[in-house]
DNA sequence: GCCTAATAATATGTATACTTATTAAATTAC
DNA sequence: GTAATTTAATAAGTATACATATTATTAGGC
């Protein structure tokens, strides 16, 4: 009762928990896959939209462009993935996900589904739908500080 | 709409993205601390507890114990916390937050405080505390796997 | 049209996070 | 009471995650 800050009803830490519980759930719903949900999100994003940048492409999942290099370079070696240049802007990187990424991810899809529904399983049907409406309100709410993040923080010197 | 899998929806993105904002927040709020979410953790359980062996206190505060032996450098190498070995078990070695890291914790109470809060500010307060609810029922459902994950899951050979 | 701004990608460095392996010490099995 | 098992901590290796810096290229200001 001396606690000086009550970590079991801090957001943070319950979303951080959270967080552990979700990834040790899909890795073991997708351990004959051997990929991560990171790397499943962006294969899977690749099927609707072929040929993204990888800036376009971090956007919408929402990563970091730096990291996302890296995990793009990891799906490229495992060759589920092809990088290639863009003769219109040569800065930019298109990506599309070979034959064989599309097929994994494909197969992938219902492993996945089963990972997410065992993720809110102690949730009743009801409170697992109040759940993702109130995380998606949540994220909504921050988008704006999200995407400018840098813009809207004062530097440090 | 031909989307191969909704991650607008996924449990286990939003999940993600909400962690993402949550560690933002809590650094933006402690930036004049120079500290994160896990060490601040770290140092406060100690404050409830001090002299706890690793192992117990990555249990607590839901840690991988070999993360937390490198987290748990980089706050002694800060002075903000001291390791001591003990004397009845030499397996062992205990913790102990210093003064200053004691200090420096209790300053940011405040400011962690504020962190929590701005986490949940799109919500009102009525759908924070559902979140809170609903997150804690979350965890609380998965937290067998979560203590015996290795007994509970079968190796792949 | 040229010089400056902004942008895409990469590189670097720090901090989680987890797996597996290793080492030292304690416990148990017998 | 010694051997086998278990346990605490550390080490090594992989994978996010992000800030900052760098490089190449494009876009804008004039």
């Amino acid at each position: 009762m001396q606690k000086s800050f009550d970590f079991n009803a801090a957001p943070g830490h319950l979303i951080r928990r959270a967080q552990q519980l979700a990834v040790a759930i899909f890795m073991s719903e997708t351990a004959d896959f051997d990929i991560t949900p990171v790397q499943f999100a962006i294969l899977n994003a690749l099927l609707d939209v072929p040929g993204e940048d990888q800036v376009t492409l971090s956007a919408k999942v929402a990563f970091d462009p730096a990291t996302l290099g890296s995990v793009i370079g990891r799906l490229e070696a495992k060759g589920w993935l092809k990088r290639q240049a863009d003769h219109t802007d040569k800065r930019r990187k298109l990506l599309w996900t070979t034959d064989e990424g599309e097929r994994v991810a494909r197969d992938m899809v219902h492993a996945v589904n089963t990972a997410q529904q065992r993720i809110v399983s102690p949730l009743t049907a009801e409170e697992s739908a109040q759940l993702t409406a109130l995380l998606q309100k949540l994220i909504s709410g921050h988008s704006q500080p999200l995407i400018n993040k840098r813009a809207g923080e004062p530097k440090r010197v």
